[in-house]
DNA sequence: TGTACATCAGTGAACGCGCGTTCACTGATGTAC
DNA sequence: TGTACATCAGTGAACGCGCGTTCACTGATGTAC
């Protein structure tokens, strides 16, 4: 995490705030995810959240309605985050679709990497998916911008060779997964790998558009 | 999880035991799996293990230094099992090789969805590798099945289009992982999928496969 | 086959602790007039 | 510009609870002779 405890003073070591907090919703939400980055999901309390965010363990209760509110906050946060993420990666398929499809399984890489509290709280916390329709919602957006940019991929391909769009999405999105949860995610669970994770997934990526044709003609 | 409570008389129903438990070890192990099946990897305690084996709090200590070692067991003797699974679909590559590798992405899948369990605790309770030499010897065998087959798969190939055998073992393993974790998983977290994961994986192998040269002569 | 003894595995009571949650409250802020 | 009032956001004390952990203990089991 980047974030220090008093950057914008809201860590427990600043006294110099009035009795109302400000902007205590956001200060409970990075709590969350500094502990989640040095415990694990399973790792933090929501009396814990209160303590960092230098309040009573009473004030959590006007923001959020209990703990797993606050995880699926979180989650929901971090689906908004990767969204961005991803879609600026992707940047509509300039300068040419290939070499965008590349920089957005690095994205998803690097997010993994570079936000391990928001990938566990998003993919490893459990939060039953059906149950929040806002977390759902969030997720579905950040899988759309790689289903688009599969689109658009496709699209370039001669009309008689194109695959199915939403099979080749999951399929990139699940090589890019098991490669980010397996080896390439930021914290003590990574396991290692010979060589970089990025490496390894456009390796595979690669093979992949070939298995479909990719290129057209002089495929070695 | 497929053992009853009372299966072999280690259920907290079952009074009928001595002053020594006889089995105590293995009936916590059964406990975390049931406790972790039902309220994730996050949600049992070494208490709630002892009161479901039917033994006083403190009796757990005898077996396990804390919940942090009894969780390891768990993720080890899932590997364990993991790896006997994937060695019996692999069966040695027979009849042939494409047909065997197929049955052990199966395998895979089987597993997530069968085993939640086993699966999360392996994978996504966050214990540290590097902390737990057996555990992660137990992850390296699984693995290892993983690798051997795809050598033997890769040996049928013309010399002049093998692939390097880490990166083509480590790709199908991140597939089938992605797959499973994202949309095979045996708990509430798998999202929704418009086909069976089993399809989406034999699909992707099959595509990669063909990026590879494979069949040789007439791929389409 | 019996007996004495060592070891093992589980007991149950006890402890301190932090958590989740509630409650009536109070200080701060915004707004109608 | 001032004042009264409503609403909002956080307080702090309190509670019951279950957890982790310890301890001296005791019943059961195994073994030497």
């Amino acid at each position: 995490m980047a974030w220090s405890r008093n950057g914008d003073g809201k860590g427990d070591g600043d006294k110099a705030r009035g009795y109302h907090h400000g902007n205590l919703k956001e200060a409970l939400v990075r709590a969350a995810l500094e502990l989640i980055a040095s415990k694990g999901p399973a790792g933090f309390t929501f009396a814990e959240a209160a303590r960092w965010a230098g309040v009573s363990p009473a004030a959590p209760y006007r923001h959020f309605r209990d703990r797993e509110d606050l995880l699926a906050d979180v989650a929901r946060r971090g689906f908004d985050l990767f969204e961005q993420e991803l879609s600026r990666a992707w940047n509509d398929g300039k300068p040419e679709p290939t070499t965008a499809f590349d920089r957005v399984g690095k994205a998803y890489l690097a997010f993994a990497r570079n936000q391990p509290a928001y990938y566990s709280a998003m993919f490893e916390a459990g939060i039953p998916a059906e149950a929040n329709a806002e977390l759902k919602a969030a997720g579905d957006r950040a899988f759309n911008v790689l289903r688009r940019a599969t689109e658009n991929f496709v699209a370039t391909m001669p009309a008689s060779k194109r695959p199915p769009v939403t099979m080749m999405a999951l399929h990139i999105w699940a090589l890019a997964h098991g490669i980010a949860s397996l080896f390439g995610r930021g914290d003590s669970a990574r396991r290692p790998l010979p060589m970089p994770p990025e490496e390894l997934l456009e390796a595979g990526v690669l093979l992949y558009l070939r298995g479909l044709g990719i290129p057209g003609d002089d495929a070695a």
